[in-house]
DNA sequence: ATGGTGGAAGCTCCA
């Protein structure tokens, strides 16, 4: 059966209940994983979702900040959710579905704004994050697996508007990206959005401090769909949906999206 | 070099 999967930084679950619901009913992927719901999960608006049929949700959150859950219309049980940097932190889970394929969903921290982990301690944690991730995923290779989520970093050049004025930004800075691929490497996983649109500028992410981010266009892609080898070729139809940070009252991230014949 | 916006909590932190 194949399943349709999304991924979305949703900035506040609870405030934007409604357009969780208006992407479900446009949409409707089988899975949608979501990051910074900033909620306790008791506060997560879960009965709207049931009602539209995604009545299995497995989540993590705490108050105010990061926060993730993944809302699917099939069974899922909870099979993991690491802490990694022992911050007390809310920014992963994993779960399994029935047929077998485990989704980690993730929010990796943003990293502050000096890209130097001698003045910011907060772009430390975050490289080491990735580190704990690359170890753990050393320490068991996945298999039948997807990784989704928002991992705050656009490898590419053609992942960010420009790649030449963003290598001092986090997000973008060479040893953000190496970090990244060491921990892509460590499992395995295939980018699946770029192993369907290979060629192109492609974001997922355009700041609210831009007056007009559509016609500036100064996006970022930092919002990932990967999976395992053995899984990755039944992936196709990756999309972004650039359209819905163009909604009344958005996220500043949009859906990424892919369909697995599983 | 700076400030621009937005969410949550609550007179500030985080993105």
């Amino acid at each position: 059966m194949p399943f349709t999967l999304a991924t979305w930084n949703i900035n506040s679950v609870r405030l934007r209940e409604a357009l969780v619901l208006r992407f479900l009913e446009a949409e409707g992927p089988d899975i949608l994983c979501l990051q910074e719901c900033k909620s306790p999960v008791e506060k997560i608006p879960r009965e709207g979702f049931a009602a539209l049929g995604y009545p299995h949700m497995i989540a993590r959150g705490q108050k105010g900040y990061n926060g993730v859950a993944i809302l699917s219309k099939r069974p899922i049980a909870e099979v993991g959710a690491n802490d990694h940097v022992d911050l007390g932190h809310a920014r992963h889970i994993a779960g399994r579905l029935e047929n077998g394929v485990v989704i980690h969903n993730y929010y990796v921290p943003a990293g502050g704004d000096k890209p130097d982990r001698e003045v910011n301690v907060k772009f430390g944690q975050k490289l080491d994050y990735l580190t704990a991730m690359r170890d753990a995923f050393h320490a068991e290779r996945p298999e039948r697996a997807i990784l989704v989520g928002d991992l705050n970093i656009a490898p590419r050049e053609d992942d960010v508007w420009s790649h030449k004025q963003l290598l001092k930004v986090v997000s973008h800075t060479p040893v953000e990206v190496a970090h990244l691929a060491e921990t892509q490497e460590a499992g395995g996983w295939v980018d699946v959005t770029r192993a369907d649109i290979p060629e192109g500028q492609l974001y997922s992410w355009w700041s609210y401090r831009s007056p007009d981010w559509d016609a500036a266009d100064k996006g970022r892609r930092l919002d990932h769909v990967w999976a395992t080898p053995d899984i990755a070729g039944a992936a196709h139809s990756s999309r972004i949906l650039r359209e819905v940070r163009g909604w009344e009252g958005p996220s500043d991230h949009a859906p990424v999206m892919a369909t697995f014949d599983l």
